[in-house]
DNA sequence: TTGTAAGCGTTATCAT
DNA sequence: ATGATAACGCTTACAA
């Protein structure tokens, strides 16, 4: 690890073998004595031998690390992804390699070429918000990179994804609203460029539509960057409060616009669910504790991050191209608001 | 990166030269020709080669990877704290490796030996709240691995370390409960073992002092896992509640432990400020947005990812021993609670 | 200025 | 059952 660390060749010289005969050893090769198995496991512990995992690497053409794009560490759902595509990979021995998009495609480009550079045997990839061409990604696939899709898919490139079931979340969510008594529900979405945005303002636009009310697009308000800049979301809900008429309820599809449109309310002096109703996408603490305050749409981040880097491992460890792929559909759950209110 | 990929070998051959001219061209050596390196660079940029960096890392004996260990990765604090490590370990060009302790030792002491199994070129650690033993530390250390500690610190290890001020923060955070008129005054805090606990309860009971009230050791409830398992915070709070002399307010020391404590509060019924006053340490969303309902003290965890971060490259890259360790002491945020009230 | 060869730690192939 | 050798991709004395 540092500090001439021991090697095979130690262990050979130790014993007066050769390295070879160390390796077989090691690897418990079927043509080695017993005797001379238990000498090097025996000399391999005393010197407290661990192999070398670069020189592994270069042997076999393959780094046991696996890339991961996100567009930030820090967003509370992304941080539960990782902690599972962390929690899997270890147990797997792979290493996890991390980058941040930041919403950007200009960075996610580079991010990629960075992991490849790096020999990333696989890759874990939720698109930014700007990436609407896929060459990038279609170029390493085609190479024979493994990937997987989390979140935020696209439909050009044939492979596992894992994903939550956006229509139903917000399906449950806005019909929430709508029993809860609003009329008027506005949305505040993402980019109408990813594919979660679109699978969430049709769930929303369903469930208008089953309990009579007609969807109206101007009650529609995206946010490009998803929240990353909270101005976007107080325009947002500027907008919306300036609309002709003005919605008595809004529905948020991320947690960032969950967050910044709670934020913006408050700071307007606009009072949930008093002044107006929310229901949004939300895994970060305040959905947690403001629950009884809040019904939030509550993805299963840390499942997601565990199936598909089982996905990866199975695709990276598979011996022969798979032809099937899967695209698992993990179910939000909405935690619906008690009748009391908090009282901070 | 996958499928056979452009060595330099390939280039050589292209070129009918030999390798280690093209390794000096594209060294861009002094000892080459202007012709043959602009006749490799073109080779390199058309075949699309890009250097093999385990090669490179067998090579030069070193990873360009560092190791993190941190309890939890979704815990909202350690996750601002890896953004600001992978920003700067991205610009330099090194990996970052991410493993979890979940405050237990034994998946430290695992964690250690799975990253130094791995070669990391230098080591990021915020130790678990289980560790007070840090031989497993010292060992590595003594082998001659760089070691920045972050956050939570040991002074048996003589390296650089990155901390906020403890003291500080929760001097203010009290010192705010006392002039909102509090009198009573508890705390709950991290394990005892932690050096960060023990700065904030001084700082608190010094805050105390100062104002003229005694502090009252039964009055401080640790939370031994930092709240990593919710009752523990139920039971704290719920020790408090039945304490012969009830407090009137809380002091929180950490992330986990004020979100918790929250909760625990919201559940009984208990409304902050008006019930009882409450101000912890927390860098979650609920600061934020809670902010003009709830004090609390903000941690720059970003900045103290990206300096721990430096204060490592430079230890790893450093030709000679340091000898002249620092010790860089950020300091936190006190949010202060508007006047009004939220009105969820 | 360029080429040859050894070496980083390991394993696989081929002898013995 | 074991050893010698080459190879993975790259750098760097040492030769030429």
């Amino acid at each position: 690890m540092k500090f001439e660390a021991v090697t095979i060749k130690d262990i050979a010289k130790a014993l007066g073998i050769s390295t070879s005969t160390v390796s077989r050893a090691l690897r418990d090769s079927h043509e080695i004595s017993q005797e001379t198995k238990q000498l090097v496991l025996e000399c391999a512990e005393r010197l407290n031998y661990r192999p070398n995992p670069i020189a592994l690497s270069l042997k076999e053409k393959r780094s046991r690390s696996i890339g991961v794009v996100v567009c930030e560490i820090s967003n509370t759902f992304f941080s539960q992804i990782i902690n599972g595509i962390e929690s899997i990979s270890y147990d797997r021995g792979y290493n996890v390699i991390i980058s941040q998009s930041l919403e950007s495609y200009e960075r996610e480009v580079m991010n990629l070429q960075y992991l490849s550079s790096r020999s990333v045997d696989g890759l874990l990839i939720s698109v930014s918000t700007e990436t609407n061409d896929m060459s990038h990604l279609k170029a390493l696939h085609e190479k024979g990179l493994p990937i997987v899709f989390l979140d935020r898919i696209t439909d050009e490139i044939n492979t596992h994804s894992v994903i939550i079931d956006n229509f139903k979340g917000a399906y449950e969510a806005t019909e929430h609203l709508v029993l809860s008594g609003y009329k008027n529900i506005a949305a505040i979405a993402n980019s109408e460029f990813l594919s979660i945005t679109n699978e969430r303002l049709a769930g929303y636009r369903e469930a208008l539509l089953a309990h009579g009310i007609t969807p109206d697009d101007t009650y529609i308000k995206h946010c490009f960057y998803g929240g990353m800049d909270f101005n976007e979301v107080e325009e947002a809900v500027n907008k919306l409060f300036t609309h002709k008429n003005r919605p008595d309820a809004i529905f948020t599809t991320s947690d960032k616009l969950t967050t910044g449109c709670l934020k913006t309310l408050h700071r307007r002096g606009v009072r949930v669910p008093d002044d107006i109703g929310l229901v949004g996408f939300s895994n970060s603490d305040i959905a947690e504790l403001l629950n009884p305050a809040l019904t939030v749409v509550r993805q299963p981040a840390r499942e997601m991050g565990q199936q598909a880097t089982e996905l990866l491992l199975q695709l990276i460890e598979s011996k022969r191209p798979v032809k099937q792929f899967e695209k698992r559909v993990l179910s939000p759950e909405l935690h619906i608001r008690a009748s009391t209110l908090p009282k901070w």
